[in-house]
Formats: structure tokens, C-alpha cells, sequence
DNA sequence: GTGGCTTTATTTAGTCCCAAAGTATCTATC
DNA sequence: GATAGATACTTTGGGACTAAATAAAGCCAC
């Protein structure tokens, strides 16, 4: 009778999950890692090694005590799906435990179809079969509030969809685990388990593309507000009577710097031509277009000044930014450093920001480390699926 | 060799806690409300009842079933001390276990003076010596971070103190366990205890008074922030090149809508004398003044436009207005109302705010609430003082 | 080299809490 | 007024995790 028969038997669960991310280590630091006791792991590993789950390497050089002997995880192959689904195309990566695409794919997609559910499912059962066995789960991030990563009810305006079932109609269809988030959050979930959340506890991933987004994670646990809905800062109120935003609000963050903002004040300011994307403003910026880089600045002036506000009310230890935008990323600085600076009380401006690495296949990405990250989840926000996802792992590991 | 032991036995002093700010409860009830198994209550239970910290009260009229059988605390007389710190005074107060305050007072204080840290430390200790053996703990509240509540060192620029141990002085003067906590946190405390986190386990407590600010409790936890500076709402910039803030910024939310800004702006247009108080301006807007009510009502926009934003961000499940403002709520009300609703993405307007009552005490009241509501600390944020007064919980039950 | 010191891992004894199953005592209904 | 159903509480038997003590195995200094 478990103390949290719930949850599962978490402690394993997190010592493969761990040793999958990060590669082999010794047991003193699997403790440490998981801020539980060595006598604990000592019993785990036991049960681990036993059941031919995990096995002890070689040692490694001592620092001045007895030496650590480190402890690999026995399979390959494991792994997850992530999903990342668009306004008209859904991009699908399969995702070695250790963090490594080894296959991903772009799919058209019309999220106002009347079977869009089933289209989805269709295209990710595919993938699904060809990894029979040697998969943990699926994970799918969407740009919309998700009620509960176990539920998976999606409210979406972008996309369409209101109260769309998404976890449970994949899970029908997929007949493996479906972890269901918004999207945001899904690269704040992978900067928990193979970025920044390695040195720090509390941070806040920013995102630049589309819109502007914010995912939040709070001594190691994503944040989701109450009703899933925490980070929207790309509808923080920027100006009083501002420009009309997308969500029926008027002067949102989105609405003066999001993606089509900025196309249209690149337009009107004779930067790009009319239809042109952000692409041409990035370019012609690129290219030393002054009147471009300035239309950048200013959004990444403004930008600065609303997560001036954010890190006033969240305090986080550090902010990293993100998205498709990033690539600009050069151009936004000018006007987001001192902006960023100057709108920070004396106390705050220590508060540090970095800039990850980017590419097509990361919000995907990201939708995969939610299950990869789900061994991990210990307040239960990933309910039975990060169960299922525990399960699959403890049955597939040493098969090989 | 208990399972927490940094911790404390942690049930015993919950349901000592919650019987003590609740009244009497029966068994299935404290099951309910701490989240634990009805065998463990049952265990529990039993132990305090051995030991005579608890005694078994009448029946309670069933509901279809068993009737319960309510438990109640033996002891009277039971409290903490609470002490909010200001720029001009200390006000303390003495409060029980069930949250009625039975003595407060204010005593003129100097926080420049360099013996500050003395003299708070002699004022609290006549109060404490009147409560000996009575007494679970003081909490002091301080309008300025505070990186831990164990620690208690702060920093807190309005006092002119920096790294000051706030904790550790008044520890060693009194010889009771002492908190020490923002004060705008030690309300969101209090409502955790005795007010809205009775029915809701994500909220925001924004209060209107010298300052702007806000207390976050997230699934029943404050949140502090990484560095106990989370909340600082009144330093969101509002516009590029507001009013100078004295936190060296500009724009801040505080700096248009603090007490200071308030008068300023009351002032400039007649509505007050120079050198009148923000109690003149309340008096001309009760009086029917349009001018006063009108400066009012754009404080209650700019309030509603900011606290919008936070809402996007946190995604709460309520709002509450506290604060000494507050008792000129109905003038701030008439710009709030609509300029909240207006900036909030439409999927987040049922977001609903509400108005606790406010007295002079309240500030006080919730330092004390944070010695109060240690018993339930889970997350270990109360350090060893908590640890300390759940001891002397413990130890003074029973004794009466 | 031999005794400290450090770090790692294991063993032991014990605490905390829980699930399941059983008991108690009431209301509702026929 | 039995019987069913609901609600409250207890008992029992573990399982999970821990602290403390112990063992193992290296480094370092003299």
C-alpha cells in the first residue's frame, strides 16, 4: 500500500526519467538531484539493477572520498512524440530521452475542419506505429488554454476551438499516453528538463513569434494558474486606447508587437511592401535598413518595459527568451536592454536574461519533454497519463 | 526518525492549527480540509487525546449517517503577537488563536534611528512578557523584501534599511519564535487563514494604501518569489515617461497612483490644499466634489488597467481589494469597474474581485497571521521558527 | 606508509502515512 | 420496524522514505 498510490512510484520513475535526460550518473548524485536521501536510492537502484532496468558502468575518478560508480539506464531506442499544432500546419518530432530529434516532420493541418480532431489523431498514428514499444508517450502543444494537462480540454481562439477535447479524442485514437499543454509552456517544461531548470528553480521562458507568450516555472514546477491560463502576457494592457487586439481587447502587448503589428507598422513606415512578412522586415534590418532596426528597437523597447512589469510581479531568479522572433533577436536588443533596465526598480536590475538557441523544430520539441519531463512531475499536474507515461517507462526499459 | 523531520510532526500541528482557527471540527472534517487520509486523523486524534490537547465535544446532528463527533481544542488563551513596522510607527497587536484580536496599540518609531533594530526589539518584549507561556510566536511585517521568512533579513528602502536582521535581532531580544514577513504578504497570509483562502486556493491580494502592492498565494502556498520580492506590483511602469518613482524608476503604477502621486494630483487641481491629506481628498469626493471623485475614479482605471495584466499573468481565481484606501473604494470603483473588465481578454472577464473590509488593524492582525498559519506550512518556507511554533503549540496546549 | 579526511554506498531500525476492510450509528423508505 | 443507504470512525497491515551508523575506497600530508 503506497503512501501516494496515485502518483505511482515516483522514486523509480524519477531515476530512470533522470538517467534517460541526463545520461549515466553516480547514485550520491541522483540523491542530490532529486533531493532525496542516498539510502533511498540505494534501495531503488537495488530494485532497478535487479530487474536488469539499469546497470552500474564504470567508476569514476574520485574527488579526494571513494570513487562513484555511475549508473546507466540498459535500453535505447525510448522515446517520445511531440506535436506542435499551428493555425495551418502541425509539426511532429520523435524525441530520444536524451533531448535528440531523430526524425521530425511538418503536416498541413486545418484546425476549422469539422473532424480536425480526427485528421490530428490520424497523422499522429503513423508515427505512433513506427515506434511500437519503444514510446513513452505523446505530447502536443497548442496555442490556447488547456484546463488540465491530464484532461486535455483546449480553449483556442486561434486556432477555433472552444472546450475541444483534445487529450481525450488522441488518447482514443492513439492508444498511448497523451499529454496535452499549451504551447508556451511546453518550452518552458523543456527548459526544465534539458536547459536552464538545471541551475535554476525559478525562471521565466518569454517568447517571441506569432505572439508573445510567457510560460512560468516555480521551484521546478510549471505554473499554470487556475484555470490554465498563467502567462498571457501577450495581453498585458500596453496603452489605453491602443490598437485593437485579436482577444477583443484593445492595446494589448500583442497588438502593438506581435507578428502581424509589426508587419503592418513595417508597412506603413515604407520598410516592406504591403503583404510582405516579418521575414522581409528581418531582412531589410539585416541589411541596414535604419528605419527597420527601428521598428524592432521600438518593439523590443516595449517588450522590455512589460517584462519589467512581470519580473516585478513574479520576482524570478531569470528570464529567457525564445520563439521563431528570436532571430531578430539582434535588432530587438537595442531597444530591449535599456528599456528592460531603466523600467526595473534599483533592487531588480540584476535580473538576468539570456537568449536560447532556435530552431523550426522546437516547439515540437518542447511538446515531447513534456513527456519526457512527466517521471519528474511530482504535484500530480500530469494526473494518470504521467502515470501511464511512468508505467510504459518502468516496462520498457531493459527490453532490449 | 521521522519521514520530515527538518519539518516537524507535521499533522499533529495542523490539525492543532486548524482546530485552533477554526473551532471545533469533527474528524472527517480536518480529514477533508488538511487533504489527509481519515486513518491518519484517526491516529492523530488519538495521540492529542492521550495527551489532553484535545477533548471531545458534543455530537453533531447527522446528515444521513454516523453522527460526528466534534474535537476541540483544550486550551484558551493561546495567540501570537503581530507587529507591522512603518516609516513614522509600530503597531502591535495580540491576537488569538481564532483570529479576534484582544489588545493592539501604536508606539511612535524612528526606523533611522541606529538603535531602530533595539527599540522595536524593547517595545515588542513588554508585549511578550505579558503573554508568557501564552504565546505561539511574533510576526512582523515590513514594507520591503524579505529574502526568507526565517531568516528575516530585509530590505526595505521606505525604512531606509538595508539588509537589515530583522529577524535574528528580535529573535535574540524576545526569545520567541519570530517571523518576519512583507507586509503585503502577511494580509495575503491572513486571508489564507480566516478569509478568502477558505474557499479558494489561488488568489491575489492587491492592497491600495501609500504604496500598491499584492500578495500571491498559489494552490494555498505564498508565493515569494526567488528572492521574496514577488508582488511588487507598484513598480509595473504604466507609461514610458511617467512621474518620477521614489524606487529611482519612472512610471511606476505607484508613481501615478500611490497616496503621494494621489495628493499631488488632487492639489494641482484644487481640489485640495497644499499639505492636505489623501483624507481631504476622500472628504471633498464624499462631499460630492466631481473634481475629487473624477482623480479617484482615473486611480481606479489605472489600478483596473494594471491589475489586468497581473490577472493575464497569474490567471487567479479571485482578486481582493485590501488596503487603507480602500474605505474611498466606492470613488476608485467608478474607473476600475469598467477599465478592468475592458483590459482583460474576454475568456478571462468572469475573473472576479472583491473588497474585504478594512481597520486600522488589519495590517498587524496579519503579522500575526503568519505565526497562526505556520502550523499549515507545507513547504517548509516558515524554517525552523516554524518549526519552533508548532513546538510551542504543541507544548501550551493542554496546559490550561 | 600510516593515520586522518573526504566522499560514496549500504545496512538497520524506525516513523509516517495510507488503503482496505471492518464497525458504529444515524436517516429514509417501504 | 426491517432493510437499505449514507456517513463517521477504527483497526490492521504494510510500503515508502529517512536518519544514523557503518563500511568501502580513494586522496593527502607528514
Amino acid at each position: 500500500m503506497p503512501a501516494q498510490p496515485a502518483r505511482g512510484d515516483l522514486v523509480p520513475s524519477s531515476v530512470l526519467g533522470l538517467l534517460g535526460t541526463r545520461g549515466p550518473l553516480s547514485r550520491a548524485q541522483i540523491a542530490r538531484e532529486l533531493a532525496i536521501s542516498p539510502a533511498t536510492v540505494t534501495q531503488t537502484t537495488k530494485a532497478l539493477l535487479a530487474r536488469g532496468l539499469v546497470r552500474e558502468l564504470d567508476q569514476v575518478p574520485s574527488l579526494g572520498g571513494r570513487p562513484a560508480r555511475l549508473l546507466g539506464l540498459v535500453s535505447t531506442g525510448l522515446g517520445a512524440i511531440g506535436a506542435k499544432v499551428t493555425a495551418d500546419h502541425v509539426a511532429v518530432v520523435h524525441v530520444a530521452l536524451d533531448g535528440s530529434v531523430d526524425r521530425s516532420s511538418v503536416h498541413p493541418f486545418d484546425p476549422d475542419a469539422p473532424d480536425a480532431l480526427d485528421a490530428l489523431g490520424n497523422l499522429l498514428r503513423a508515427a505512433v506505429r513506427d515506434y511500437e514499444g519503444q514510446l513513452l508517450g505523446v505530447g502536443v502543444g497548442i496555442p490556447g488554454a488547456v484546463d488540465g494537462q491530464a484532461s486535455g480540454s483546449v480553449e483556442a481562439p486561434t486556432l477555433g476551438w472552444s472546450e475541444a477535447p483534445v487529450g481525450r479524442s488522441l488518447r482514443a485514437a492513439l492508444g498511448v499516453p497523451v499529454l496535452v499543454e499549451n504551447d508556451v509552456n511546453t518550452l518552458a517544461v523543456a527548459e526544465r528538463v534539458y536547459g536552464i531548470g538545471r541551475e535554476h528553480g525559478s525562471y521565466l521562458v518569454a517568447t517571441i513569434g506569432r505572439g508573445i507568450g510567457c510560460g512560468i516555472v516555480i521551484d521546478g514546477a510549471l505554473y499554470r494558474g487556475a484555470f490554465g491560463g498563467a502567462g498571457e502576457i501577450g495581453h498585458i494592457p500596453m496603452s489605453v486606447d491602443g490598437p485593437e487586439c485579436a482577444c477583443g481587447s484593445r492595446g494589448c502587448l500583442e497588438a502593438h508587437i506581435g507578428q502581424a503589428a509589426l508587419e503592418r507598422t513595417a508597412v506603413e513606415r515604407r520598410v516592406i511592401g504591403e503583404g510582405a512578412g516579418v521575414e522581409a522586415l528581418h531582412a531589410a534590418a539585416d541589411a541596414g535598413d535604419a528605419v527597420a532596426a527601428e521598428v524592432l528597437a521600438e518593439a523590443g523597447a516595449m517588450l522590455g518595459r512589460a517584462l519589467a512589469g512581470v519580473v516585478h510581479t513574479l520576482d524570478p531568479e531569470v528570464v529567457v527568451m525564445l520563439g521563431e522572433g528570436i532571430s531578430a533577436w539582434r535588432h530587438w536588443e537595442a531597444g530591449f536592454a535599456p528599456s528592460f533596465r531603466r523600467h526595473l526598480m534599483p533592487s531588480r536590475r540584476g535580473t538576468s536574461y539570456l537568449i536560447d538557441s532556435w530552431d523550426e523544430d522546437k516547439w515540437a520539441l518542447g511538446a515531447a519533454a513534456l513527456v519526457l519531463a512527466s517521471p519528474f512531475d511530482q504535484t500530480g499536474a500530469t494526473g494518470d497519463q504521467g502515470s501511464l507515461v511512468r508505467e510504459r517507462l518502468h516496462a520498457a526499459t531493459g527490453q532490449a
